[in-house]
DNA sequence: GCTTAAACCAAGATGAAATTGGTTTAGCAT
DNA sequence: ATGCTAAACCAATTTCATCTTGGTTTAAGC
């Protein structure tokens, strides 16, 4: 381009495109015509016009997406976490690895906040998962022992996190068929597993409900990449 | 059809289904064949199949949808963690502990599995963060190197609790206003502090990576409740 | 050296076509 | 009439090829 088109050379460039988005009438969307096609408006080179670009970025001033576009303003944070997604993107693996890395820090925090009547419901899930009748009913009382040190750590952000978690180990281990016609043993290694994480959060031994928790899901996991007919849950 | 080729009418067809749903070795997602195509490999209209269909949908052994196909198993909960109610029901303190419960695991995990490549990143976030202009740019450069550590996982599931986290993060803290015009200082706590886990990351030292962001967080929280006025991040 | 233009890449959007469960209709045999 | 079958039709969904777009590389040009 001819030095006359840019008498002032001064107004940098940056300042040139802010003008240009007060100016212009944008979609609803907010979204700027592409790099190329403004690069041609304004008569500068793409890759000038990137640069310039990547200041408003940086600034917070525009936010940029491959395939999607520049859009004013702040990126939109999406509100909600798709769990289906989520689990096809997932797999046992890496699900156990995730239980292993919340639930002892859950139990740790259960230790600290736990209120006597949480104490009392993971007893109770422990009475009935030892009576459980088929593995079936083991594994509802064993989530619902699991949920409810979630649920004593009182943080509704961690039990949603937890929840989240739970869905998603759910939808990954649904298609693995589990006809276990007999009753869990009554030497399970998880009831005493169980038992000890439960003592511990009692106890309010903070550091042995997460170190129970952690080998009780260690256990877990071992037997689960060991044979896939054992219930996934623990 | 001939009779002959169903000698023994007795045994109806949601049994002989069941027997099929046995026997055949389903793809992944355990889905079977359009019904077009099944009635034609039983030998049966495509009615009547559909018939024997519905006895099974209705016991809850399979599920179907338009477009999608016919499965076995329970239909999978399209549940969404919403992450709007859940920010509803937080707030700055449980965020601050569920941060800290996840993400020095997070960082021990990636001790554990994080390349190179992912060390580059968190290495130039550092950078980036150091040179910010504004506590806007820093905060941007923050987020992003903590977000590189838990992609530093390479674990997906990981990786969503942890956007779930955030965005509820985002979303509680919405409200406080930080017009802080000063750049933040050159002594800032974060910048040795991320320095030292990016390092223990890089070191390879699991539960060094795990007690540099305990650390680090915990800090953040003794700024966090002593003024209010300091950005959120770390 | 620096800029520019062009090519290339992968993520995402787009839209037509094919697939699939659900429903209706017409034919046909009993 | 009754009951079954095949075919057509419908709407939801997937699939696939194509286009767009920001991000990156390359090489020519000055």
């Amino acid at each position: 381009m001819l030095a006359a088109d840019r008498p002032t050379p001064e107004v940098s460039l940056v300042t040139q495109l802010r003008a240009y988005l007060a100016q212009a009438n944008l979609p609803e969307d907010r979204r700027l015509p592409p790099e190329r096609e403004l690069a041609g408006l304004i008569g500068v080179s793409r890759a000038e016009l990137r640069k310039a670009l990547d200041v408003l970025e940086q600034e917070g001033e525009i936010w940029r997406h491959v395939g999607k576009g520049t859009f004013v303003g702040g990126r939109p944070l999406d509100t909600f976490a798709d769990i289906g997604a989520l689990a096809r993107r997932s797999n046992p693996t890496e699900v156990m690895r995730a239980r292993l890395a919340m639930e002892p820090e859950l139990a740790r925090s259960a230790a600290f906040m736990a209120t006597p009547a949480d104490i009392a419901e993971m007893r109770l899930c422990l009475a009935r998962s030892r009576q459980a009748e088929t593995w079936r009913q083991y594994e509802g009382w064993d989530t619902r022992l699991h949920r409810t040190v979630a649920e004593a750590t009182h943080n509704a952000l961690l039990l949603g996190l937890f929840d989240t978690l739970n869905a998603v180990r759910r939808a990954v281990t649904w298609g693995r068929l589990r006809v276990q016609p007999v009753k869990p043993a009554p030497d399970h290694h998880s009831f005493a597993e169980h038992e000890r994480i439960v003592q511990a959060i009692e106890d309010r031994d903070v550091a042995g409900a997460a170190t129970a928790m952690r080998t009780h899901l260690q256990t877990v996991e071992r037997k689960l990449l060991a044979r896939q007919d054992q219930p996934s849950e623990g």
